[in-house]
RNA sequence: GCGCCUGUAGCUCAGUUGGAUAGAGCAACGGACUUCUAAUCCGUAGGUCGCAGGUUCGAAUCCUGCCAGGCGUACCA
């Protein structure tokens, strides 16, 4: 809708040059066209002559006559056309031309939505890449669920998604996680050691020293320490990463890809990096560590890639791994961190910019932190400590619907407040069942008039006869807006937006429902209930698209 | 100190790339179930858009400086 009009609205100003009425523009002036917040200010509106108004040195409201004069509307789409306040052009679409959306809607059906802006273009997101050193929290269910959406988003708008999940399976944390697994064994075995402060002190290392001793029995005991340690090591993160899988599954997010760092260096791909950088004096030594020139891309200093005692830092890794990234040839490489990791962005970008790559397919979008509340009052959270409540936790006690919903709800920028009762309320405070309602109560609705002989219907040129009440119009518009939210929630890369838009499709449904007296959909008179019923279906198509693209379910009853 | 993010109704937050009269939900108050599902709806009330300047036809939105909160600022990950 909006696409025809703003074709219309360009042809006009080319023919009003044309026509010696208006002055040659270049560049061509960018078109905003917006739905004004009030309705008698029309369906939209443009300020395009008031941008206009300075290069051509004319009144915006003469400008925006001469326009609208030139406006040839072949096919009707205008039923009205006027200037308003200080030179806005307000339109007025033809009331039966909104009705065409049903028909798209239905015709459409699941694509209903869908775009092409990112037509052949290949894009990888990745996102979560938890170190398998413990299971997934809170924290890490925001990103999963805003990393997946996003994904879905980008999807739908024709990007060819590839989601990946680093997985930091070598390192330092990784011996932490078998030294502390290993302590934690021989104190099952008697022996009187202290758990080091600096060790992981969650109950799940008990609980893996625990099912190592129940399959491998005490012979670990007898392994040198750096053999034991390096077992449990692998052991543990193995059962871990396990875990994690299994939550991801409970949490509806799969990986098209799993990308290991240990591969990295068993591949000699972060030697390989290193040495080259080397030799073009990108990373040079000082005090016995090597560094990379960082600072000279961008970075407030430079960074450590080898520390003095040889050990690589999880910089090395990275800067590989980018590289991998790129050699992959991504049209777009999205990366989806925690707020905490702000701090990393520009040494990852200024090794990227330093191995040549094109620093602009590259962007990072950071996540806040999630406060976790139960009734208002914080939840303590320590990872070290092992304090903590899991994403599995929260899965099991809120439901995967829940959760996802309310962690798309709010800007990836804002920090995010979750409390583990709201999410639980099965009522207005909580936005998923009032979504997911309209879905129901729509299937009911079909299942009730299919009873009643109502089945299949098909568009009819009546319906915009018989469509025509303001809520009925208000609904109709509403549902023509979803194909842009889905859009520019993938240009904006912000996933919020199609939660936000899911609610305010439910309450006008709600409202237009619940007036029985007023509008019931299945009635006696069989052309109007037709003709609602074409109206409503249409509806539940969106919400379905819409609640898809977030992974939430959406129930036929409830 | 420096960097990133945030600041809009009592609370939690939207706000269409700078538009016309500032928007929801919750909480508060008053109403609606003989119904296609009340997990719903209707109404009332609630605002110095953190503060101060600036940019222009026009600012919650852009710029500068403050104030407050969160996070970060390792030869950690």
């Amino acid at each position: 809708m909006k696409e025809k009009l703003g074709f219309l609205v360009r042809h006009a100003i080319d023919s009003a040059v044309a026509a010696g009425h208006l002055k040659p523009i270049d560049p061509p002036p960018s078109m905003v066209l917006e739905i004004p917040k009030i309705a008698t200010h029309g369906d939209f509106s443009t300020n395009i002559a008031m941008t206009m108004a300075a290069p051509q040195n004319r009144a915006p409201k003469e400008i925006a006559r001469i326009i609208i004069d030139h406006i040839e509307d072949r096919d009707h789409l205008l039923s009205k056309t006027d200037v308003a306040g200080p030179g806005f052009i307000n339109f007025f679409i033809a009331l039966d031309r909104w009705h065409e959306v049903l028909k798209a809607v239905h015709q459409e059906d699941t694509a209903y939505g869908t775009s092409q802006a990112g037509l052949g273009k290949r894009v990888q997101i990745e996102f979560l890449s938890a170190n398998p050193t413990g299971p997934l929290h809170v924290g890490h269910g925001r990103c999963a669920a805003v990393g997946d959406t996003l994904a879905a988003i980008l999807s739908a708008t024709g990007y060819e998604v590839e989601k990946e999940y680093y997985v930091n399976d070598s390192g330092r944390q990784i011996r932490t996680l078998g030294e502390s697994v290993l302590v934690r064994y021989q104190q099952l075995l008697g022996k009187t050691i202290d758990l080091p402060a600096e060790n992981y002190q969650g109950s799940y290392i008990n609980d893996l020293a625990r099912i190592l001793l129940d399959q491998e029995g005490e012979h670990l005991l007898e392994l040198p320490e750096e053999e034991a340690i390096t077992h449990c090591a692998r052991f543990a993160a193995m059962k871990i990463f396990e875990g994690i899988r299994e939550d991801l599954v409970a949490f509806g997010v799969s990986f098209g890809h799993w990308f290991s760092e240990q591969f990295l260096y068993d591949s000699g791909a972060v030697q390989a990096v290193i040495q080259d950088l080397k030799s073009r004096d990108i990373i040079y030594e000082h005090d016995g560590a090597l560094w990379f020139r960082t600072k000279d891309f961008g970075d407030e200093k430079d960074r450590v890639v080898v520390r003095a005692n040889g050990l690589t830092t999880y910089f090395a890794s990275d800067i590989a791994y980018h590289k991998d990234k790129f050699d992959r040839k991504f049209d777009r490489i999205i990366d989806i961190w925690g707020a905490d990791h702000h701090g990393y962005v520009p040494r990852v970008s200024a090794s990227i910019r330093a191995l040549g790559y094109d620093g602009d397919r590259f962007q990072v979008f950071l996540i806040q932190l999630v406060n976790l509340l139960r009734g208002g009052k914080p939840v303590a959270m320590s990872t070290r400590a092992g304090e903590f409540v899991t994403l599995r936790e929260v899965i099991d006690e809120v439901g995967r619907d829940a959760a996802r919903f309310l962690f798309l709800l709010r800007h990836y920028e804002s920090p995010l407040d979750f409390d583990l009762e709201l999410a639980k309320k099965q009522s207005n405070d909580n936005p998923v069942y009032y979504v997911q309602y309209v879905h129901a109560r729509i299937s009911n609705i079909l299942k009730k008039a299919e009873e009643r002989g109502y089945k299949d219907i098909d568009w009819h040129d009546d319906f915009s006869k018989i469509l025509t009440l303001p809520e009925e119009l208000q609904l109709i518009k509403l549902m023509a807006r979803y194909p842009e939210v889905v859009a520019r929630s993938a240009r904006l890369m912000e996933p919020h937006r199609v939660p936000f838009y899911m609610k305010e499709l439910a309450a006008a449904f709600h409202a237009y429902y619940h007036d029985r007296n007023k509008h019931k959909v299945v009635s006696d008179d069989a052309k109007l209930s037709a003709a609602r019923l074409y109206l409503v279906s249409a509806i539940r198509i969106i919400i379905k698209n819409g609640l898809s693209l977030m992974g939430v379910s959406a129930p036929e009853t409830m």
